[in-house]
DNA sequence: AATTAATTTTAGATTAACTTAAAAAATATT
DNA sequence: AATATTTTTTAAGTTAATCTAAAATTAATT
């Protein structure tokens, strides 16, 4: 059985090197889990010794293969957590993660099997992130970021690639979330912001990252 | 914020002091949370330094207001998530008390309220035991062993005293759960068993500690 | 290549929660 | 009331997870 710390590691290693493409520095570690680089070190050696790393001082880390389940299976919790709060009990999207941070970390096949079942096994979570199934294998889609549609093109919003409560709250204030069609109207020289209409109705103008941080399908 | 550990101790007082009338020894909570008593004292000191409980050497301990505040809503918290296992994700009542202790520990007035809202503000849990309210108050039902019936007389069942796995798989296998009519047919001078009619369709014979477990309403 | 800067590790301490063993206090028994 | 028993506390030490500060290693820059 795993500490909470230990769990968090583990998924902090996992994050990591998924988007960096490559092995965990005791640096990124340190600020993505919000403590120093030393604790980071000593957590290192405890979690190689119970081989769910590999580790070599100086040089990062990777998840070993059971590693990598754990971390997999922590994913799994969260978003399915995260569907039930904003599906059955109705919070906002921007209020879910701290709690499914929690939810997480109660381990119970049965309960996370159940759980999944009355969520309708649903394969992605309130922000578009896929949920592993209980294999571990994610549904990967189709989607590219709303900024690299052309003028006139419309997307159909799947996820969001930044999950910061300022942007998630942002997205609620022009009413954009995953499942809403935007339509860009022009694309602005200046500072490549666009002008998009949002589900045939309303029109507003969003900035640049803004719309690299929305991932669409094209319709 | 409390620890966990912290947290499990406010609730072990609680419920010593409420099943045996009087301020919790240290052995007792040593027992309870299969500790040493060395480390109760440990602890107590500690809860004492936070105004959680009344602590004097030698003398046992009792809850401040605030202490008694806590363990309620940790009763709370226990038995909402109680209903949702049970109600929701349809586990049979003799596996959710681990989980709930789990899940009770997760802090967020939000959290609870919507579940409690999307339970329906349920005041009993599946054992049958009440639910605080957000203030903390229980709702008091007029209930008695079934023990205490006569004979010919019938009761509904409305809880059990008793949350041992055995005693819940029994009472399974028996088909008698909360709601259950039982008719007394028959009292044993032997042993004080008692021959009785469940839902007015099975017969069977019942021991008389199972039947003080028991608590009915009559009808 | 040598120096500077950044990153990572070690060393040494701290804290919460726990343990065992021995001492102290309270309670029960003769 | 004195003694024995039980209960509780203290003392001393352990372990996981943290920290700060200093040392070691690697990477970057001149």
């Amino acid at each position: 059985m795993l500490s909470f710390t230990e769990e968090n590691y583990l998924k902090a290693i996992f994050k990591i090197s998924e988007k960096e493409k490559k092995s965990a520095s005791t640096n990124s570690l340190a600020k993505h889990l919000e403590t120093t680089p030393a604790s980071v070190t000593d957590m290192l050696k405890r979690l190689s010794e119970k081989e769910l790393i590999h580790y070599e001082r100086y040089r990062g880390v990777t998840l070993t293969t059971e590693g990598n389940r754990i971390a997999t299976s922590l994913i799994r919790r969260h978003r399915l957590w995260e569907v039930f709060l904003v599906d059955k009990l109705r919070f906002d999207w921007e209020h879910v993660h701290d709690l499914a941070e929690e939810l997480e970390h109660i381990y119970s096949e049965e309960l996370i099997s159940r759980l999944d079942a009355f969520l309708n096994y649903p394969k992605f979570d309130p922000h578009g992130d896929p949920i592993p199934n209980a294999e571990g294998r994610f549904t990967i889609r189709n989607q590219m970021p709303l900024s690299e549609l052309s003028t006139g093109q419309t997307g159909q919003v799947l996820g969001v690639k930044e999950h910061s409560n300022a942007f998630l709250r942002y997205l609620n204030q022009i009413r954009v979330k995953p499942g809403t069609t935007i339509k860009i109207e022009e694309r602005i020289d200046f500072d490549a912001s666009l002008r998009i209409q949002v589900d045939n109705r309303e029109h507003c103008t969003i900035s640049y990252p803004v719309a690299q941080a929305l991932m669409v399908k094209k319709i």
